[in-house]
RNA sequence: GCUAGGGUGGCGGAGCGGUAACGCGCUGGUCUCGAAAACCAGUGGGCUUAAAGCCCGUGUGGGUUCGAAUCCCACCCCUAGCGCCA
């Protein structure tokens, strides 16, 4: 959320940060609303003072019936004025809460994702002396993944791994956690359902509701990714400067309805739900680009590691997320499809989620409380590290091997056809 | 799920229809070579801020009343016991 004070005092720092994201908002009805409100609210406090004092002589007054009555009138005026301040400060929350966060000066200006920057290209694709099979047909071969089944179980968009495809997945977890907690991350498990407070705090709410699962009759929510509950974490709390930065990792699985969205990508892809291993960090405002710089890094590890080719992308201003500064993509290599596909997706969201979740700081020579900055990245989607292995790893007999590093969680060195 | 008790500032804790005591902690000031102690002030949110000031705030939302932390209704959460249970 964007501090108030910046939209009353520098509009036009938010009016840039609109044209630069290329979207359409109604940015002046904002500043509108909210100049009517608090003409509004000053007028109807005068009145409720004026009451308080009327009440306040009560109790020694000689004629009750004509103060009752001069009460009356004022209370009158102030139910009306009452549901006008109402209703001005919903309309300006409304477009308040909607608004998305102010892009660093160092991100790219771009209008969609044509526009974003390859920052760097790490790893060779390989050369495939055959015809790389795609992910989803490796995997239907081996019989590690079921798509018609996973679709029986929950309807289209679910699949179930078997055998050595749900070992994998569950090494690739281990794998990724055993890393970053090697990196001084601490590993939580957190509730998979999170209040709507919770949602609302990292920007999730109220805009994209349609994107999430919610448990009905409730205020609940699946998780679309760890970030809300890793960044909840400290709601509502003044954490000391002395103990920034804060690095959190998790392993959650992760829902997204996808409404709306065609399914332009196969298998494991797009999917209602896929295991993710998620990275936060909450840091004080002077540290958080680098700590972001060092985030992405983080999370590159995991495909180093893996030996599977990737690069790294700005995202420019037309592509940023909501609650997002600056975002860097990691995009590991697809034989099969000749292109690089997103596995992860890092983040500083600034003050934007603090403000909302209320997660101030002191100390650091501050002398009042402040905002802290809140940092999320994937590191990595699961389903699709999964999926990109598979591919990069595939033998021409149709086998995978196994990269060194997961050996030692999966226990086997190759996924070879069923002979049957 | 049932029954009982309970939700008041960072914490403890009063007030139980007349507009939120007090204590602790914390911050600043005085004092000091420095610190402690002591003393003074401040320590929920908002509006206005030149200052003074004003409004809201006792888990949430309604209701009764001139006036609600206090009375009534609904909901949420916590604790204990019972029930159920991986």
């Amino acid at each position: 959320m964007i501090d108030l004070e910046i939209i009353r005092k520098k509009p036009e720092i938010v009016e840039e940060a609109l044209k630069k994201r290329n979207i359409d908002f109604p940015f002046k009805d904002l500043i509108e609303y909210d100049k009517q409100y608090r003409a509004k609210l000053r007028e109807l406090e005068k009145l409720r003072h004026e009451k308080n004092l009327l009440t306040l002589r009560f109790p020694k007054e000689e004629n009750k019936e004509k103060l009752r009555r001069e009460i009356e009138e004022i209370d009158f005026k102030i139910k009306s004025l009452e549901k006008e301040v109402d209703s001005l400060k919903e309309k300006r929350d409304y477009l308040l809460h909607r608004l998305p966060n102010i892009p660093h000066h160092s991100v790219p200006y771009g209008r969609d994702s044509s526009e974003n920057v390859v920052v760097r290209v790490v790893g060779e694709p390989k050369k495939f002396s055959f015809r790389p099979k795609a992910h989803y047909e490796l995997a239907e071969e081996l019989g590690i993944v079921d798509f018609e089944r996973g679709t029986k179980l929950a309807g289209a968009g679910f699949y179930m791994l078997k055998g050595k495809g749900a070992i994998l997945e569950r090494a690739l977890i281990n794998f990724m956690l055993d890393t970053h907690k090697s990196k001084g991350y601490k590993e939580i498990f957190p509730p998979i359902l999170i209040l709507g407070s919770g949602a609302f705090g990292t920007g999730h709410l109220p805009k994209f509701s349609e994107d999430m699962y919610k448990i009905e009759g409730e205020d609940l929510w699946l998780l679309p990714t760890a970030e809300l509950a890793l960044v909840n974490i400290h709601a509502n709390e003044t954490l000391n400067y002395k103990d920034l930065p804060l690095y959190y990792t998790a392993y959650t699985p992760c829902f997204r309805k996808e409404a709306g969205r065609h399914i332009d990508l196969k298998g494991v892809l797009r999917v209602h739900q896929f295991n993710k291993v998620e990275l936060v960090k909450i840091t004080s405002p002077e540290s958080s680009y680098d700590e972001l710089e060092k985030l992405v890094n983080d999370a590159e590890e995991i495909l180093k590691k893996l030996g599977i080719p990737y690069r790294v992308v700005m995202l420019c201003t037309g592509d940023l997320g909501f609650a997002s500064a600056k975002t860097y993509d990691i995009e590991a290599w697809f034989p099969s499809q000749n292109k690089y596909v997103e596995v992860s997706s890092c983040s500083n969201c600034e003050e934007f989620q603090a403000r909302r979740a209320n997660i101030k700081f002191v100390g650091g020579g501050r002398k009042e409380p402040e905002y802290v900055h809140t940092l999320n990245g994937s590191g990595l989607a699961i389903g699709r590290t999964f999926a990109a292995l598979l591919e990069n790893y595939q033998q021409e007999d149709g086998s995978i091997l196994i990269p060194e590093v997961l050996r030692k969680y999966t226990g086997f060195d190759v996924i070879e056809r069923p002979s049957s």
